[in-house]
DNA sequence: ATCGGACATCTTGTATACAAGAAAGCGCTT
DNA sequence: AAGCGCTTTCTTGTATACAAGATGTCCGAT
């Protein structure tokens, strides 16, 4: 990847550099371009993008403040490595606050919330369960219109945040035998649950959907090992 | 407060003098010291603590990442205000994470939680209703023992981090009339539910003891109105 | 008195230079 | 060959200077 390219990831709009600079770097490492475990050189970002060491650096501590990188005082900052506790730790607490979405949610949908979780849930039935990739991104949401429909705003914007950080490993699940039509098995009684106004049952479903457990548990350390690689 | 108090506030070890800084805008943003609608001006703060505009601006980057301050580009960051339904968002989000860690405690609880549960509580017990700032040091340790024994790492951060940002709120919580001893007796009716396992009634618990509602709604939203003025 | 435009001032965003600490490399001794 | 100490190089942390945008002030026209 060259000088160039990196110049035209953050094209568009008069916004900051450094606040550009940390968009192109926060979507290379959730999408898995920046690997787990790279150094992230200052010197070498500055030339990718066209600018300074100091929008950098700014992006650097935007991302290390919201626990995307760590930086190491005066030795450089890298993209961590989770380990797999770690990563199950962050699952579990998807699944905590997902089922507060839906459990909020089931409680005060508006006609609105009713007809965009319908939705979203069509489209997910509707993807071929053949492309992985078209059914991440409606499920994903699917996921997001149960967080809107909470009419929290700060939960949303966690539930958001998480999930975006998850983001590889919630791929790694769909390559999984089997999952998307489990997968959209869970959502349809979710949804059920959800229109239902079940508040109880709605975050227990949401819960589970989400939580790493029983034989999906190994299966998963599996894929995260093979994906170490 | 003068230059030379800014520079008392962040002594202490080989710091990078950005983190130093961050830290102790941190504080004074989660104490009051510095207001809500306040400015934060680059020149007078680097002035303040001794140094140049360059740690502060770092400084400004991370508390903006962790929502603490907001930066408008080109014209500065002010710590915002928020309105009072932002503020009702994330008690509601408190309860949930708080109803989440209780859960998971109740089924996890190795004897030194018990222990640090039940010592948290106790000290809870032994301080001077009429004091409520000794209440509210220990009401704190007894929900991050909590946190902590819920074995869920990322879960106890995120919910502490919360913590910290709602603490001027829950401060002015604790100066309702009765709310100490009402919220020792709901301590108390959570640590029965821990300590019995009952992971249900424990989150149950947690989300009412945290969460405004009833009739201590209409009394915080007064209280929130007369610390605004 | 009010409004609009021009200019000045202030503050932020970025580039560049210098200082400081960490890591790597090299040579010598055991 | 391994270990240690010294020197060099690399990278990060910070200071300073310059550029750019926002805000405030002043003056003239109506």
């Amino acid at each position: 990847m060259d000088a160039k390219q990196g110049q035209t990831e953050m094209a568009g709009g008069a916004r900051r550099r450094s606040e550009a600079i940390r968009e192109a770097l926060e979507d290379g490492i959730i999408t898995g371009a920046i690997s787990p475990g790279a150094h992230l050189d200052e010197t070498e970002l500055a030339e990718r993008y066209g600018a300074s060491r100091t929008p950098v650096r700014e992006a650097l501590q935007q991302l290390a403040a919201a626990g995307l990188i760590e930086i190491r005082p005066r030795r450089g900052a890298i993209v961590p490595q989770p380990d797999p506790h770690a990563i199950l730790d962050m699952f579990e607490t998807m699944a905590e606050l997902e089922a507060s979405c839906a459990r909020l949610a089931a409680r005060r949908l508006t006609a609105e919330d009713r007809a965009a979780i319908t939705e979203a849930h069509a489209r997910c039935s509707t993807a071929d369960a053949l492309d992985p990739d078209t059914y991440y991104h409606r499920n994903e949401d699917f996921h997001l219109a149960i967080y809107r429909a909470s009419h929290n705003r700060f939960l949303e914007e966690q539930a958001t945040a998480l999930l975006r950080r998850l983001r590889p490993y919630r791929r790694l699940q769909l390559r999984l035998p089997n999952r998307i039509a489990s997968s959209l098995t869970e959502h349809d009684a979710l949804k059920d649950a959800l229109l239902a106004n079940d508040a109880e049952r709605a975050a227990t479903l949401a819960r589970d959907h989400v939580q790493v457990q029983g034989s999906g548990f190994g299966d998963f350390m599996a894929l995260l090992r093979a994906a170490a690689r």
